[in-house]
DNA sequence: CTGAAAGCGCTTACAG
DNA sequence: CTGAAAGCGCTTACAG
């Protein structure tokens, strides 16, 4: 294995003292006033040889390590994976690595992942973060680590933060609904009390009440796997024969509660319309296609890097707190009709 | 922001030397026969101030950053993110973290991630190669560097592979079909000359050829996006009139060709037979359900690991090489049926 | 303009 | 049993 090349060996090779050689790749030569021709010398050498800084090196005396982790429920889901992709592209115009973590929504697994992330000196942190870690998010915090949180947020533990406007989605999906003349219109949620969760049932709620109709929600226990989910979505549609419309508050309930419609015997939308919220792939190859509350994956992604990039940058103070809320779109398809 | 303890710290704050305190947090406080006394004190010490060594300085002075890269295609396909959740908790367990890349399948990409990566002296590499990135694979290997090639591999460069029999997939998938009585069975593959996919055309080429049937393939470019897809998929449907069946060797193309099949008014599975490459999550849900070739994820993420760790901890020998070639598993449901 | 030196926080041969 | 010292490869204040 060939040794790769150091500074020092940079500097011994060309007779110059190594700071020199650091100045010159740091861009700092003119700064240093360093002669324009030691500056070519040492940048055609490099050029010649081919070297890469040691970043670890370099992390150890800088304290930055170019390096930010992506601490998601899981990596696998839809939304995140797609998150993670956009954000890695934005990493990487600006000379960052993810590191990427599941928290399965276990606060004790967070903790311990936090303090491992905290011993190899992440720059950034962007969490969606499980109920029950507000002193470690503080402790971040309160050490002058930029944190931002999304899809969720923890009350009372005051970060930056990127989410949408939950309350919205499912406020006019429902009020889409209504105007379609859906009468008897279910929320299929789950057994959460997360703020998006919350946000997605008030939305609900607060569009029945303002035309005098009365809720009927399913909570389905997160811990669920996909056939009990199934199993449980048909027994409620089974008992509530008349539903004329459902919302589901999440992509992965829709899918389980399309099957259970599907194994009901019930058509989509001439029997029952369905709106899900965040959209999926494959919701526009269903047949009929899945009507669904979008989040703007790319925007939210962009969003999330630009506030953590202005901490890291120093371009903003750390202590300020930014909050964006991004509009869902809600993508009509298929999947509803209007009652006659 | 109160400053993290660091092994200085504690050697003076208890009157030892740093390196009694360094072999103690080392557990080679027997081995170098440092007294019980003296351990405990130190242990205790660190108990209740909440010591965590910095991983940047043990990184710089061993060499080994405990961070190994997960290159893959694109992080959020369904099948990338999923490996990537599983190799995930495997590192974990093992004191790893994961840095992920999206090679977009550009090998000059590729090639400069691979270089990041190396100046920031990851462990090791897990790969789904573009083809055009030999050299520098072969680079890392004689740089004693551990790498693993999953789901591809590149013809004439050595190295540890772990993939599935992509070619038994499809053989075993047409002669299924082929037991069914179709007769006009087609691939709708991509555009590409990357191994699985070359296996794949060649698994369903030879179990055609088997039965003296002749092959009907559509080549989807690898850069469409999803609508040209479903449009190219349609053409090919309406120009054979009498297809009996599709294998599809992506999952993506598979949903592809299902809303095409769908748009073209045809049925699955009365009027064709439909079976995917890559099982994905909806399958299941879809009605008709689609029958797959299933890649076992969390089997494929394990041998990966393990290859990589074995190397890691110089439990084998690096320049030995392993290979392991997962068999797919056929899951039967409901998108193929029995011609009569 | 340039160089010698200390420091980032660890590990580990070496000496006693 | 324990400590002083060099080294990993950088950065950066300081001195000239």
């Amino acid at each position: 294995m060939k040794k790769r090349l150091s500074i020092n060996d940079i500097a011994s090779q060309l007779n110059v003292a190594k700071s020199t050689v650091s100045f010159i790749l740091n861009g700092k030569a003119k700064e240093k006033r360093i002669s324009n021709e030691l500056t070519e010398r040492v940048l055609k050498f490099i050029e010649e040889n081919g070297y890469q800084p040691n970043q670890l090196a370099k992390s150890l005396s800088t304290g930055k390590t170019k390096m930010i982790c992506l601490l998601v429920e899981k990596i696998s889901d839809y939304f995140f994976s797609h998150i993670a992709y956009h954000l890695e592209a934005l990493a990487y115009k600006n000379g960052y690595k993810i590191i990427y973590c599941s928290t399965e929504n276990d606060p004790e697994k967070t903790k311990e992942l936090i303090n491992l992330l905290r011993a190899r000196h992440v720059d950034g942190y962007i969490i969606t973060p499980p109920n029950g870690i507000e002193a470690e998010i503080k402790a971040l915090v309160n050490d002058n680590l930029p944190v931002v949180l999304f899809d969720r947020f923890l009350p009372g533990t005051p970060t930056d933060y990127v989410g949408l406007d939950n309350y919205n989605g499912t406020f006019e999906a429902v009020e889409f609904l209504i105007s379609t003349a859906a009468k008897k219109i279910a929320l299929v949620t789950l057994d959460s009390q997360q703020t998006q969760m919350l946000e997605r049932r008030d939305g609900y709620l607060a569009a029945l009440r303002r035309h005098h109709i009365d809720p009927f929600i399913l909570e389905i226990p997160f811990e669920n796997d996909v056939d009990t989910t199934v199993s449980q979505s048909l027994d409620f549609i089974k008992s509530n024969p008349d539903l004329q419309a459902i919302v589901f508050a999440t992509n992965y309930l829709a899918l389980s509660g399309i099957k259970a419609i599907t194994e009901a015997g019930l058509h989509i939308p001439s029997d029952i319309s369905v709106i899900a919220f965040d959209d999926h792939d494959v919701f526009k190859i269903f047949n009929p296609s899945i009507s669904a509350i979008a989040q703007p994956l790319d925007e939210m992604a962009e969003q999330l890097f630009k506030i953590l990039l202005d901490k890291l940058e120093n371009k903003v103070r750390l202590k300020d707190l930014h909050k964006v809320i991004i509009q869902p779109d809600l993508i009509l398809r298929k999947s509803t009709k209007t009652r006659t």
